[in-house]
DNA sequence: TTCAATCGTCTTTTT
DNA sequence: GACGATTGAA
């Protein structure tokens, strides 16, 4: 790609006179010159770069320069002077696809880009702006983001004071479900009542709202939130909102057809101001809806922003025509697209390959024998990739590649945030720069063993709840009485001091030093250090890399804050390895030769999928399948087993009926599979027996909450009524008398000797004189 | 409170 | 066939 200075517009030479012709070219009179970025490009893609005004969708098919597009599309804002760098809102989903464009508009512009600071993923932007207006929605500006983990056990403990079976009603569950209501743009009091059943008998939007003000005590977001908390931000604030859509006069976004019902509000709100909106997206491409995206809202488009532009981009550059075509026959089944065309001006190429595989380490050793020979003929594995539907098949294949000795590498796989080590590191210094982050402190106060186990806990719990105050002010308060026994005691009180020291040298070190400072005196280095496990050799390089990635930082919160935010590690790219991934995270991606494993109905078609979503979810199979296609430029096989193992059974499978759907034409069948007499027969019968088994299916558990709701629906109390109760118990508690006689759980009855706030100290009849906290006992 | 052993559950995809 | 949660013993 050409590089092109800053001041490009009023440099450039009016060397082209042709193309002041061309009708694509709708610019405004004065810049009348074509400057060089827009050469190259053919007529859709310009026409999609240069209308400026008013509401842009463009569609935009597998391999058809999207993010030429977006890209070239900023060059030319800023070029023609429409716009400073801060003036366009920049959308992506992934934090990988906004740094590829932040680099790309780079080449194109130069340093510019540095000052582009709305160009990030839906959640970061969200961020940056709740940041800034914390106070208006009940939070600080320091605010902490949780992970799912902190979430998990949040939820835990709300199911535990609710006494709900946590067997019946796991967290988890209920966690889905919020996280559900959320990108659909609800708030607890917008959840429908009958939603309400799907969990815990009814009382699913109840623990929601007492979920959402627990988050508002610890101040803190989830994921959903920072999009929620956004919108409730705009919606209640119009001043606010007026200055984003002032500021913000160009929008673009890319991948559109993945956007949710909150995204999609969030973006209706910003560019209700300008209204120049530029959404990139591909109907055919939408594999999202699982968690809440919209493929409505690309449908939508024109009847959202009337007089909307459709530009369709349906040269394809990627792939050779037998793999096009393959691709298109198979999307072509779906009803509900906008409908595209794509072709290519490439040769026909090779065909689709097919093969069978008796089972899956059949599949693997085919697959790394066909690697091995494109090896040996001098291609580069970093253009070879194995494309799966779900990362248990990984297994099969990273076996083999062991076994071989071929260098690959997992993109998407556990990602270096998520690992152990850095979740428990990462949760030291969030509880050492925030004291009443409860949810940190409580993950490591006894990592590594410190003897602080659940009773502990739950005294300190106990407490924190009655003055609603955090554990590690209510731990504070604790140590100093003789609620704890002396081991505990101590132990509490060293690691309390510990924290102390920290945070005073928070200000006085650099933060990597700090960083590496805690984890050593902690001990959570040492507990690694003393572990045999074959794992924690790489878990202390984990902790060495943690510490490296800081150095980046300037300081522990600002490094905190891109832990949550930044989901994908960095690439490394360099080396020459085979890719493996799974089908959703190849999306964008592509490469000279694809390997697509698993297309066996109930594999892929995901059965689970069909159950849930019927004809809706095979439509998002099948485009997930358009997807796998069209990341191939040269070559692409597909692969099925005949048997595959889950969980320890073997299990019979057939072909997906998604190889049905590819044209004979364009595919070659490299080895017909034994038992079905080739490629092509009807299979339809067999699925009957194949399809069993589908208790515990979500179907089953709605019918099986549709029974719950039949039946008694009892309110037992709310966690508001338990917290009242409480309250009313404590609100007086100081005002406990000199000499007054008392119960306590573990020290029977006695009278009360000294107040001294909280802490009172008094004569048991059978423990002696001890130091209690006011919370813990009774009026006799 | 901790450790070891057992039992049951789960495996789609992820910002 | 792996991980988590729960249980029982030290």
């Amino acid at each position: 790609m050409q590089k092109i200075r800053t001041n490009t517009a009023a440099t450039l030479p009016d060397s082209d006179e042709a193309a002041d012709k061309d009708k694509a070219l709708s610019l405004s009179a004065r810049a009348m010159v074509r400057p060089a970025y827009l050469d190259s490009l053919n007529e859709a893609q310009r026409e999609a770069i240069t209308e400026l005004d008013g509401a842009v969708l463009v569609l935009a098919g597998a391999g058809t320069g999207k993010t030429r597009v977006l890209t070239t599309r900023i060059a030319h804002i800023l070029a023609t002077g429409r716009a400073r760098p801060g003036e366009i809102l920049a959308v992506t989903f992934t934090n990988k696809a906004a740094r590829e464009m932040r680099s790309r508009i780079g080449t194109l512009i130069g340093a510019q880009v540095e000052g582009m600071p709305w160009l990030g993923t839906f959640h970061a932007i969200s961020a940056r702006i709740l940041r800034r207006h914390a106070e208006l929605v009940d939070l600080t500006s320091s605010f902490t983001i949780l992970d799912t983990d902190d979430q998990i056990r949040l939820l835990k403990q709300l199911l535990d004071v609710e006494n709900i079976d946590e067997k019946r009603w796991p967290a988890r569950q209920l966690a889905a479900y919020i996280d559900n209501w959320k990108n659909r743009g609800l708030l607890p009091d917008k959840v429908q009542d009958g939603e309400s059943f799907v969990f815990a008998e009814g009382r699913g939007a109840a623990l929601y709202a007492q979920y959402q003000k627990r988050l508002k005590e610890l101040n803190a977001v989830d994921f959903g939130d920072l999009l929620l908390e956004c919108l409730r931000l705009f919606q209640e604030n119009s001043s606010v909102l007026s200055e984003y859509q002032q500021r913000l006069r160009y929008i673009l976004v890319d991948e559109y057809q993945d956007t949710n019902v909150a995204q999609y509000l969030w973006l209706r709100l910003l560019a209700q101001g300008g209204g120049n909106v530029c959404c990139v997206g591909d109907d055919d491409q939408s594999i999202y809806g699982w968690r809440g995206a919209e493929v409505g809202n690309i449908l939508r488009f024109e009847h959202d922003f009337p007089g909307a532009k459709v530009v369709r981009l349906e040269q394809n550059y990627r792939s050779t025509g037998h793999i096009l075509a393959a691709a298109s026959a198979v999307i072509a089944n779906n009803q509900d697209r906008l409908g595209k065309t794509l072709h290519t001006e490439d040769s026909e190429g090779e065909k689709v390959k097919l093969q069978g595989c008796w089972d899956d380490e059949e599949e693997a050793r085919c697959v790394c024998e066909d690697i091995e020979q494109l090896q040996r003929r001098g291609h580069a594995l970093n253009e070879i990739a194995i494309l799966v539907r779900a990362s248990f098949q990984m297994r099969a294949f990273e076996d083999r590649f062991v076994t071989l000795g071929l260098d690959y590498r997992v993109i998407g796989g556990p990602r270096f945030y998520e690992r152990l080590e850095v979740r428990d590191a990462t949760a030291y210094f969030e509880a050492t720069l925030n004291p009443s982050n409860d949810l940190k402190f409580e993950r490591i106060i006894n990592t590594p063993r410190r003897g602080l186990g659940d009773s502990t806990l739950n005294i300190l719990h106990t407490h924190a709840r009655s003055q609603s105050i955090p554990l590690m002010q209510a731990a504070r308060t604790l140590v100093e009485t003789e609620e704890l026994k002396p081991a505990q005691r101590r132990s509490l009180t060293d690691l309390l001091a510990q924290f102390d020291r920290w945070r005073a040298l928070a200000d006085k070190m650099p933060h990597t030093e700090l960083a590496e400072l805690i984890l050593d005196e902690s001990g959570y280095t040492t507990m690694w250090q003393n572990d045999k496990s074959p794992k924690a050799a790489s878990r202390l390089d984990n902790l060495k890399e943690l510490i490296r990635v800081m150095e980046d930082y300037d300081s522990l919160a600002g490094f905190l804050e891109h832990v949550s935010l930044v989901m994908d590690r960095d690439g490394e790219n360099g080396e020459d390895m085979i890719n493996l991934m799974t089908l959703h995270s190849a999306k964008g991606l592509e490469f000279e030769t694809v390997f697509l494993s698993g297309w066996e109905d109930g594999l892929f078609p995901h059965q689970r999928s069909l159950d849930e979503s019927g004809a809706a979810g095979l439509e998002e199979e099948r485009r997930l399948a358009h997807v796998g296609l069209t990341r191939a430029k040269m070559r692409a096989k597909i692969t099925f087993a005949q048997n595959r193992r889950t969980h320890g059974l073997w299990q019979q499978a057939i072909p997906s009926r998604f190889i049905d759907e590819l044209p004979e034409a364009n595919v070659e069948v490299e080895q017909a599979a034994s038992q079905y007499g080739g490629y092509g027969m009807s299979r339809f019968d067999e699925q009957e027996s194949f399809l069993t088994g589908d208790y515990g299916t979500p179907g089953w558990q709605r019918a099986r909450a549709r029974k719950a709701k039949g039946g008694s629906v009892a309110a037992a109390p709310t966690l508001d009524a338990e917290y009242r109760v409480i309250a009313s118990e404590t609100a007086n508690g100081s005002d406990f008398q000199l000499g007054e006689r008392i119960f306590h759980q573990k020290f029977g009855y006695g009278a009360i000797t000294r107040i001294d706030g909280n802490k009172l100290t008094v004569d048991f009849d059978k423990a002696g004189q001890k130091k209690v906290v006011d919370s813990f006992v009774e009026r006799h």
